[in-house]
DNA sequence: AACATCAGCAACCGCCCCCGA
DNA sequence: CTCGGGGGCGGTTGCTGATGT
């Protein structure tokens, strides 16, 4: 007897999202949000399933994700909270804002867990003040009560001038960064400041699949005039780099 | 240059929790 | 109080690009 599955399996597409899926689903959730993931895919005219719309929201296509390689501070937060409260990777995703679970997940079992196994007692200075708000967030009750524990913390962290390249520094995503010496998180937060859901509403306001071609035209536009035809990949690659490169967007 | 192996990451699966009827 | 549905979470898989031989 198990649950009626989430969707129609048969009618439903599996694997990578192709671009013009992606845009379809972030102009239906820029436009409408998100009530109800189930219903969503059909309203939006997606063949997908709505835990897949809702995955490939939360984990690539939501506007606040900082994308990008995690800095070394980034990673000893992952570290220590995972020696507190083990594998809730919601929770560890909740105290680095922009980050999701499933790369966190994706990080620790490629780099920090090998580290831990390497260097299992690497640095208790902090473990007495980990401890004591995870004890605190316990009485409060969720992961969430984490992040507010910790804004403060938060704020400061996120002044860090020029983290120390981390390990996964140089993973497969480091060309453009290293390029300028920083850091994604530093480079959104100071380039970007105002990038948030008005952004992207903005960005995605043409209802009709006629203002949705011409945005994507007129990305097109602007990546030629950023030189960017030749090498990249899609628009997120495209978006990426603008962001990373921190240039100024020239006039649409 | 071609093939094999490895590493990284996006995506899927199934279970669990929460909430509303 | 119970049950069903939806969302969220963690584990796992499999594809793809990078690296080594």
């Amino acid at each position: 007897m198990g649950r009626a599955p989430c969707c129609e399996k048969t009618s439903v597409k599996k694997g990578p999202w192709s671009h013009q899926e992606d845009r379809i689903l972030m102009d239906y959730v820029t436009l409408h949000g998100h009530p109800n993931w189930r219903v969503l895919p059909k309203l939006a005219g997606l063949m997908r399933c709505g835990k897949s719309c809702r995955l490939r929201w939360t984990n690539y296509l939501r506007p606040d994700i900082k994308r990008g390689n995690f800095s070394k501070e980034e990673e000893e937060t992952i570290m220590q909270l995972h020696k507190e409260i083990g594998n809730r990777w919601s929770a560890i995703a909740a105290r680095l804002p922009g980050r999701t679970d499933n790369e966190i997940k994706n990080v620790w079992h490629t780099h920090l867990k090998k580290r831990v196994k390497q260097n299992p007692n690497p640095n208790d200075a902090n473990t007495s003040e980990f401890q004591q708000k995870t004890e605190e967030s316990k009485e409060q009750g969720a992961g969430l009560s984490l992040l507010e524990t910790n804004s403060s913390s938060q704020a400061s962290y996120n002044q860090i001038d020029s983290p120390q390249p981390s390990c996964t520094d140089v993973s497969s995503m480091t060309t453009s960064t290293n390029d300028h010496n920083l850091c994604m998180d530093d480079m959104v937060l100071e380039n970007f400041p105002e990038m948030d859901d008005e952004f992207w509403s903005e960005v995605f306001s043409g209802e009709s699949s006629g203002e949705l071609t011409g945005f994507h035209e007129s990305i097109g536009q602007l990546q030629s005039g950023c030189g960017y035809e030749s090498n990249m990949h899609d628009d997120m690659d495209f978006w990426f780099n603008m962001f990373t490169r921190g240039e100024e967007l020239p006039q649409m």
